[in-house]
DNA sequence: GTCTATAAGCCGATAGAC
DNA sequence: GTCTATCGGCTTATAGAC
C-alpha cells in the first residue's frame, strides 16, 4: 500500500515537472521563432527528453501548439492589468499605461509581439484549429476586462470603447513587428488616450478644455 | 539578324511569361496558406513547370517570398486609394470608407487578412529578411498617403492622424483574422472616424454638436 | 514514463542533359 | 530555359524494449 503511494505520487509529480518542461520549451520556442518553425525535435531537445517522451504527454504537435497559447493566457492578462493598475491617475492615464507598459517591454531584445496574433497568423487557413479558439478567447476576455473597467468609471458606450482600445492594441502589436519602432506603439496610447477622453467628455457636461 | 531578334523577342516574352506564372502561383498559395506551409515543390507544381525551371528564375525561396510582397504592394495601395476616392463625402466619410471596403473584401471566403502583416508575423525573427523591408515600405507609403490626403485637407497633426489610422487598419487586419468576424473592421472605422473628427474640431473653430 | 530506432515522406537546392 | 533525377537532411509520428 504505502509503496504504492510512494510511486504513484512520484510518478506523478515527474511527470508534471516533465510536462511543464515541456511545454517552457514550446513557450520558448514557438513565441521566439514561430510555430511552423519550430520542430517537435527541436523542443524534445531543449527539454532535454526525447521525442518518444513527448508524444506521451502530447498528443500531437497541434496539441502543444494548443497548450503553448493556453499557458500565456492568464500571465498576459496580468500584465495588462497590472499596467493598468499601478498607474495612479484618470481612466485615460490608466489605458495608455497598457501601451507604454507594452513598449517598454517591446524593447527587449527577445520581444517578438503577441503570440497569439503571430499564431493566428500562421493558422489563418485553419480557423477551426483548437489553438484559433483559445486566441480568441484571450483577445474576447481582454476586451470584457478592460470594458468592465469603463463601466466602472461610468462611461457609455464601454463595449464599444473597449472593442476599439484592443484594436489599437493589436494593431500597435502588428505594426511594431514590421517596423521595429516602439514609437508606433506609443502613438497607439495616445490614439486610445484620445479616444478614451472623447467618450468621457460625451458623458460629462465638463466643456471642452484642451 | 532577323533571326537573332525574332528569337531573343520569343525567349524574353516566354520567360516573362514563367517568371509571371510562378508569380502567381506563389501569390496564391503564399496568402492563402503562409509562407513557411508552402513548399517550393507545391508553388511548381501549381505554375505547370519543373522546380529547375523555378530556381532558374529566383535564386531562392526567401527570393520568391520577397518578390510575391513586391508584386502585392501597388495593388493593395491602390484598392484603398479607389474605397477613399469613390466615397464622395467628408474626410471622415472617406476615411471610414476605406474600413467598410476591407470588411466587405474580408467577407469573402478565401480572405486571409493582409499578406504583409502574416508575413512579418512568420519572419518575425528575422528583422533583417528583404522580405520585411518590402513590407515596411508598403506600410509607410500607405500612412504616407494617408498623411498627404489629411493635409491636403487642412489638418494640423496629419502626421500622428495618418499613423493613428495605419494603427487602427493594422488591428482590424489582426482582429479579424483571430475572430472571423468583419464587425472588428466596421468598428475600427468608427474609431477611426472618431479620431479624424476629433482633430478636424480641434482645428476649425465650431463648437461641439454632438 | 522514458528510452533507442525507424518509418515514410517532404524540404530547399543542385547536377547535367538537351 | 526547361527538363529528369537526385542529394543530404529534416519532418511528424510510431514500434517495441525496459
Amino acid at each position: 500500500m504505502y509503496t504504492h503511494w510512494s510511486v504513484y505520487f512520484a510518478m506523478t509529480r515527474d511527470s508534471k515537472q516533465t510536462k511543464n518542461r515541456i511545454l517552457d520549451a514550446a513557450n520558448q520556442l514557438f513565441y521566439g521563432q514561430g510555430i511552423r518553425a519550430v520542430s517537435v525535435d527541436a523542443i524534445a531537445d531543449k527539454a532535454g527528453i526525447t521525442k518518444r517522451t513527448l508524444y506521451y504527454h502530447f498528443k500531437s504537435k497541434d496539441d502543444l501548439i494548443t497548450a503553448y497559447l493556453q499557458s500565456r493566457d492568464q500571465p498576459n492578462l496580468a500584465a495588462f492589468a497590472r499596467w493598468f493598475e499601478r498607474c495612479d491617475g484618470s481612466i485615460e492615464d490608466k489605458t495608455q499605461a497598457i501601451f507604454s507598459g507594452v513598449a517598454r517591454a517591446s524593447r527587449r531584445p527577445d520581444w517578438q509581439g503577441c503570440g497569439f496574433l503571430r499564431t493566428a497568423a500562421e493558422l489563418a487557413n485553419m480557423p477551426g484549429h483548437p489553438a484559433m479558439k483559445v486566441g480568441a478567447a484571450h483577445k474576447l476576455r481582454f476586451e470584457a476586462w478592460l470594458a468592465q473597467h469603463y463601466m466602472a468609471a461610468g462611461m457609455s458606450d464601454a463595449d464599444a470603447l473597449a472593442r476599439h482600445i484592443v484594436l489599437l492594441m493589436d494593431g500597435a502589436f502588428s505594426t511594431m513587428l514590421i517596423h521595429r519602432d516602439s514609437a508606433y506603439i506609443e502613438a497607439a496610447g495616445v490614439a486610445a488616450r484620445a479616444l478614451v477622453g472623447h467618450k468621457e467628455r460625451n458623458n460629462t457636461d465638463q466643456p471642452e478644455l484642451e
